[in-house]
DNA sequence: CAGTGGTCTAGACCACCCT
DNA sequence: GGGTGGTCTAGACCACTGG
């Protein structure tokens, strides 16, 4: 690239620009965001080093720890990569360093006024499963199935299929059945406060018929199928399911690189 | 849950196990080991408040810093989220939280020794697409497309599709297309130097009967298909394309809440 | 108002890498 | 050995929250 510019005296121009300490913006963003531009700017072009948190430091006047901060913001946006004893380097632009989170999913499934649950199955299935497998329970060992549809905005948004554990020192089957499907539903709110840990797997799957139409999509439609198995505390599997949600309902996208500087317009 | 254990005098149990300075371990690291099995043991129940940084600073012996890189730790894992003002508070588990990265892809992209790459299509595309589109190119500008097969020891692993923008002021046609062959090929080292930024999208696809071939795949599969655009320094975008794969050779995995002790066995 | 997290200093020492 | 990032101190002040 021709618009690599050059160092002036071995100092990167914008060395310049200086840092107000009594700016609303703290001072180790301040120092991100020049480092940032440096960057972007091709004052530091990808595999070169960054000066030396030391230098940085005294270059504009912060201490060590604030300097310190700075660079990590850039490490945590994926920009640069640290190696001790070696130094900060600039890394290229790839697939590596981009994350996607869910966040699409859970801000629906906090968008509590606009939800509705449709309940389309709730049962004790006391048959063999895969599920009996996951949830390490013996074969004839029932378990609590509940089918559902979440609607946001009157839409249909996803179908979900959880298998928990029935805990034969729960009172009545009816009983357990309502806690279970309360205690799911309140699941909207989004956290469990029994559950120590959890595994999500993210895959992808062909619709069935039934549930093309469910969800209002077309016949032969593929779609996201999140699954999910969660521990309690005694890291015994509790829970085990899954949301079939296509990627129309929850966009999984992921910024990699420089996305300052008003560039968020394009 | 019944395992809640209770505090002791208002100090939680585990205030007695001390931090060994003289570890290898650093000592934010040890306070952010216990305050973890604190939370797993149910010390700090979900919901509930830690005590606050300057506290734990004084009940541990360390200064406010390391108290407060301690929590940093536990609020990068998803387990506590803090607020300003009012204090920090133990998260419940749910999908929120968790982050799904392409490091099963970045890795075998990496292994370049198990690496062979198929060039299916080389050529200059004059015809409209939505690739000009979205290059924001005139229908009519010429753009390089490139379809590759890529092979990790020996087995099918990814289709990769690019079009990327035909620079006019590049030399001939031939020498063009030679040298965006092989530096497609040298993508495989992951990651561009002239690019400043790029979006990722991830999508289902239901693989048609050509690619399903190519991957040795079932005809009718389904299979992520990983979008990007690239944008150059001067912020014009530069290439677009996208992989297919499936998940059974990316697995997306997500791991949420606290996986420490020996768990991980299970 | 008191309590909390957020920022910051001006150093220090350590662990690691490379020459 | 000299340079780098990684940890740590013992405070300080600020910004925000809530009663």
């Amino acid at each position: 690239m021709n618009l690599i510019k050059k160092f002036k005296n071995g100092a990167p121009l914008s060395a310049e620009r200086k840092i107000n300490k009594r700016s609303r913006l703290p001072a180790y963003a301040q120092l991100a965001d020049i480092l940032r531009t440096d960057i972007s700017h091709g004052e530091y072009p990808p595999e070169e080093r960054l000066p030396a948190e030391a230098t940085l430091a005294k270059m504009h006047g912060v201490s060590t720890m604030t300097a310190r901060q700075a660079v990590s913001v850039l490490e945590e946006e994926g920009l640069v990569s640290r190696a001790q004893g070696k130094g900060t380097y600039v890394r290229k632009i790839g697939v590596s360093g981009s994350r996607f989170n869910l966040d699409a999913m859970t801000d629906v499934l906090a968008d509590k006024d606009n939800l509705t649950v449709r309940i389309l199955k709730a049962a004790i299935k006391k048959k063999p499963g895969i599920e009996k497998e996951v949830l390490d329970l013996p074969p004839d060992q029932p378990v609590v199935v509940v089918e559902r549809l979440i609607l946001h905005q009157n839409e249909p948004f996803t179908l979900q299929e959880t298998y928990s554990n029935f805990d034969p020192k729960s009172p009545t089957v009816e009983s357990m059945l309502d806690t279970v499907v309360l205690t799911e539903l309140l699941f909207h709110e989004e956290g469990f406060s029994n559950i120590k840990r959890g595994v999500l797997r993210l895959l992808t799957t062909l619709l069935s018929e039934r549930d093309a139409e469910l969800l209002k999509l077309e016949k032969g439609s593929t779609a996201f199928k999140l699954e999910h198995l969660y521990y309690d505390f005694d890291n015994k599997p509790a829970s085990f399911g899954w949301f079939i949600v296509s990627h129309e309902k929850m966009p999984l996208i992921s910024k990699i690189g420089i996305w300052d500087e008003q560039t968020t317009q394009s």
